[in-house]
Formats: structure tokens, C-alpha cells, sequence
DNA sequence: CATTCCTATAGCTCTTGGAGCTACATAATT
DNA sequence: AATTATGTAGCTCCAAGAGCTATAGGAATG
């Protein structure tokens, strides 16, 4: 499927490349098949691991308090205070939404 | 503490209605007691739940499918195939993230 | 000064969401 | 006809997050 993709001609080389970087991704198994399909999928922010570090200075930068923190992502308090001291890991939903936080600001799940 | 809260002088009309709402969520019990003190969080979009055909109905104003929806979220597709199923409900950083979809569109949280 | 709040930790228990898997029927592509 | 994506279904398992209490330190307020 990677290879027939690739034969394919795209439209443009721009779209050559992302269907290049589509390809490796899941060849590595990052993306699903259905975003082979679903291009927008592609301009998804990359959702990564944050260490408990990153998560407190995450949190710094915007000022705010553990609490008010933990109201903007829905989360209880006592969450946010624990993946700050690396007692529980923020996977999932929770991983995106600090990820978004990361890469927009609170302001953009406000 | 509310009375109190209610007293205080205001530095504007507008800032004085925003005390009394902030007031009358904390009395229900709807709003953190930080909140009083951090008043950006009052800018958060409410967060409520969402019925199975609420969840569905809003994926398919998107225009995608289960798979390349839970990519947006950063969840299995099964749990999107269970949310539109009334089998699991969303909450929390999942169900933040549904809301955030409902009142920006998939784009906000790309 | 004393007092009142907020913050951040810490230590618990418990529930359930989501991970991860297999399998199957349908529909759309090619 | 063969391939591929979708949506559903059933299952087990783990750990995240809920929810609670208690504590200590700091900051604001009187």
C-alpha cells in the first residue's frame, strides 16, 4: 500500500512530499491507514510525551496556578500536582490537550 | 466569602457582573475556589456532557470518520465507536476535548 | 499582629475510561 | 474479483483520574 501510494502521481510536489512523510509515518506505524485517505489528519499538531519537568514549566509559562490549570483541561487538581511529580503519566486525551497548550497557548482551549 | 467578594468595590460595572455570576456558580458549587481570585478562568467555554447522537452528530458535521476523529482527539478509534454507542461516556480531558470540537470545529484542536 | 485564603504535597481507595486485541459485515475503490 | 476503509461487537487488562482528607507554607487582608 506504502508503495503503491508512492507510484502514485500527486497533484503537486508539495503533496509529492507529504505523501513521502505519510508514507514513513506509517511505515514507523505512527499514523493509521485511514489517514492515508484523510489528509487534514496530516496537519494534526504531533501529540508527544511530556516529562513532569515540562509539564510545571508548561504550566509556569502561562501563569497560572495548579488549580486553574487543572479547570482549563478539565482535570482535577489533584492530577495536574501528580503528573508535576511524575506520579502518574497524562496519556491520551490529556496528552493532547497539554500538547495544545504547548504549541497555542491556553488561550486556544479556552 | 461570596458576601464578601460582593462588597468589594468594583473597578467597573461590567467587572462587577462578572463578580456576582462568578458568585452565584460558586454558590452551586459549579466553579473552583481558585476561580475567584483567577478570573481567566471564567472565559472558559462551559463544559457539558454530550449524548451518544450529540457525539455523532458533531463527527459528522466534521466530515470524517470514527478512525480519523479519534486521531484529532488522540484516542482509539473504539472509543469513538463506544462514545456514539452510549457503551462508554467521555470525561474529563476527553470530554473537554469533544466541547472544544462543538464550539471551534475540528481546527481548534488540530 | 492574627486571620483568612490559596497553593502545593501527600496518602489513601475506588471506579471506569481507554488501551489493545480479534473478528465480522458492509460499502466503497480500483 | 480483490482490495481497502468503515463501523460494530466482544473481550481482558491497566492505570488514569475521581474524590476524599490532611498538612504545611505563603500571600493577601483585616
Amino acid at each position: 500500500m506504502v508503495a503503491k501510494t508512492r507510484n502514485k502521481r500527486a497533484a503537486s510536489p508539495i503533496l509529492a512530499s507529504v505523501y513521502e512523510a505519510t508514507a514513513d509515518l506509517h511505515k514507523l506505524g505512527l499514523v493509521d491507514k485511514s489517514t492515508m485517505r484523510e489528509f487534514d489528519a496530516l496537519c494534526l499538531t504531533p501529540v508527544e510525551p511530556l516529562s513532569p519537568g515540562e509539564i510545571r514549566a508548561l504550566r509556569e509559562r502561562e501563569h497560572v496556578s495548579q488549580p486553574v490549570f487543572a479547570h482549563y483541561l478539565n482535570v482535577r487538581k489533584d492530577a495536574v500536582s501528580k503528573w508535576e511529580r511524575g506520579e502518574k503519566k497524562p496519556d491520551g486525551p490529556s496528552l493532547k490537550l497539554l500538547n495544545l497548550v504547548r504549541a497555542k497557548g491556553l488561550l486556544a482551549i479556552a
